[in-house]
DNA sequence: ATGTGTGATTACAACGTTGTAGGGTGGCGG
DNA sequence: CCGCCACCCTACAACGTTGTAATCACACAT
């Protein structure tokens, strides 16, 4: 920069400001720091101005994991959103480990970052005190609702609702849940067993326990396995709501596996709409929670409130966001059942 | 840091060589620092780090979009093994345009990096004066291979040797590629085709043009119209080889939309070996093309090249190292052909 | 002629570290 | 007893910006 206000015969600061974009120049000056700034090839430090500014330019996004389809499409369109924001997103894996978690929230990386997106899996509304951060945040999910944080969820319960109602439109009867944490209330699990319970019980269904099929990590593995274990019950079922995609499109392979026929045998939907759901065969109906809403709303909220960081007229009342949800349906739920063989 | 030294009465610099963990240190004074850094909860500020010491503590990666499994998986990796090697992983999408593959070589995100880990995929050999750049940089995958950089690749002509061979030794005759880039000869298409024909030339097999189904964009979506394309050409196949899982994905599912059973009538076979491959129905056969190794690899050749920066002993030589392969066998090629109906 | 305001530019200090060079101890061999 | 070395610590400057406050020229109203 100091070569740059020799060359072009100027002080740094007018450097700086012409950077900068101050209004305030000549249009002689300033287009004579720009001719010396390309010849130089100068580029400003953004370490320099970190120090200075006391800001990175960098908002954090903490997932559970990249390698799950809905994550990583989610951290595709939070980049995007940063790109657009004009800021930086760096991203971090938390392994839904507790540990890692906690060390998002108060470890080093977050010197970084100017804010943070956070999708916590591990801590809860009981870790809520850990959530009372010096820093921006936004939280997504539903695992924590009280904390002095945005927050940006899905329309969990109602979301689930609409997928059982289609489900039970389509003639089934006896319909199956994966994906169940028993007891819980507040995460995405407590929240869709909710809406699925709310749909049967509003068309006069019957709840039979022996169709809750628990999972802890929700992943296309464990949706496997939950599958198989319902199918070796010899508990009757016609439809199977997966919690999310991955589970479902396990249990479809399950399904596929034990020569069970979807959907003339057993209808599947899921919840997510990842990119998969519809090249599996069948493809798989599902929720879409609008997840590019989720994004943008993610990004906006929190780049605004690092813009009001340390402004007295900053309001203390925290955003609390559902992002608009869609049915998806195709092959997975098509038709009515067969007759049984 | 002028705090804590005050408390622990001792010099700003005694602080920081605590920090840094300078050896020649009293463990009294070391004590008492440690326990006024505690007690102020003082964190060390990385953008002053930065500035000082010209480094940021962060290596880029490029991709061109975390929504493709293979590259989110990736990238799932590289930052794992950036965190092993103690830096943080800044992840950049390209979205395969070749504007953004020359932002990312040369934009401002450069200089928030010590380096930069890079899957090109638009640019090519004939850019190959675009990498010479002045920061390490390690490239993946094989665009480009004259560069001054460091090269992992995958074995893309022996993988795709070795999987043409099991469709051959599994009793297939009439293979048929999908994903060709017609007249490449460096990229992953041309390599792979390259393997696949090998293969055949070597079992004494003909080389069908027919049976070479070109496809732009490896994705599902364009696998499953190339599979379209191909069924409706009415050129009888017994087996596919996709060029990469998420294009056999698209494939599996064209082909039970159309009611042709796989692995009996047509067995298929794909490179990536994508978590999604274990639970497609059927499951899919596949190359895995040794992810740990690449991204583990990529980021160790990386931060050694840092590491060495303004050492006069660098010695000018670029590694290249090509990872490697296994054949995955499930039951998309399981069998025998059925016979004809 | 004086005062006021606005546009254009600048000098200086500070952001929080760390590299360099140097200043003290005390032990030990000559 | 001197000199040297290993150990421990410190003062100072510098990394490259930008906020603050100040300066200066000029136009315009008074």
């Amino acid at each position: 920069m100091h070569d740059v206000a020799q060359l072009a015969g100027v002080s740094v600061k007018t450097v700086s400001n012409v950077v900068n974009g101050y209004p305030y120049i000549r249009p002689v000056t300033r287009a004579r720091v720009e001719a010396a700034i390309v010849e130089l090839g100068y580029r400003l430090n953004v370490s320099a101005r970190n120090l200075r500014q006391g800001r990175t330019g960098m908002i954090g996004l903490a997932v559970p994991e990249l390698s799950q389809p809905y994550f990583a499409e989610l951290a595709d369109l939070v980049i995007q959103a940063g790109e657009e924001a004009g800021v930086t997103v760096l991203i971090e894996q938390t392994g839904a480990e507790r540990n890692r978690e906690l060390e998002v929230l108060h470890g080093t990386r977050r010197q970084m970052t100017d804010g943070l997106i956070f999708s916590p899996l591990a801590l809860g509304e009981d870790d809520r005190a850990e959530f009372t951060v010096d820093y921006p945040l936004v939280l997504l999910g539903e695992r924590i609702f009280h904390a002095p944080a945005d927050h940006v969820t899905m329309a969990n319960v109602e979301g689930a609702y609409a997928a059982t109602r289609l489900l039970i439109e389509r003639g089934r009867r006896r319909i199956a849940v994966i994906g169940a944490h028993p007891g819980e209330t507040v995460g995405s699990a407590g929240l869709r067993v909710q809406g699925y319970e709310r749909a049967l019980v509003e068309a006069g269904l019957p709840l039979d326990p022996a169709l809750v099929g628990p999972v802890d990590a929700w992943h296309r593995a464990t949706g496997a396995e939950a599958m198989e274990r319902l199918l070796a019950s010899g508990t009757p079922f016609d439809a199977v709501f997966a919690l999310n995609d991955a589970m479902a499109l396990g249990a479809l392979r399950a399904l596929s596996a034990r020569g069970v026929r979807v959907p003339q045998d057993v209808a599947v939907i899921g919840f997510d709409d990842v990119d998969d759901a519809r090249y599996s065969s069948p493809s798989l109906s599902t929720v879409a929670p609008g997840r590019v809403q989720i994004a943008r709303t993610a990004v906006e909220l929190l780049t605004a409130r690092i813009a009001r960081i340390a402004d007295p007229t900053t309001d203390r009342s925290y955003a609390e966001i559902v992002a608009d949800f869609e049915i998806v349906e195709r092959e997975s739920t098509a038709g009515t059942p067969a007759p049984p063989a």
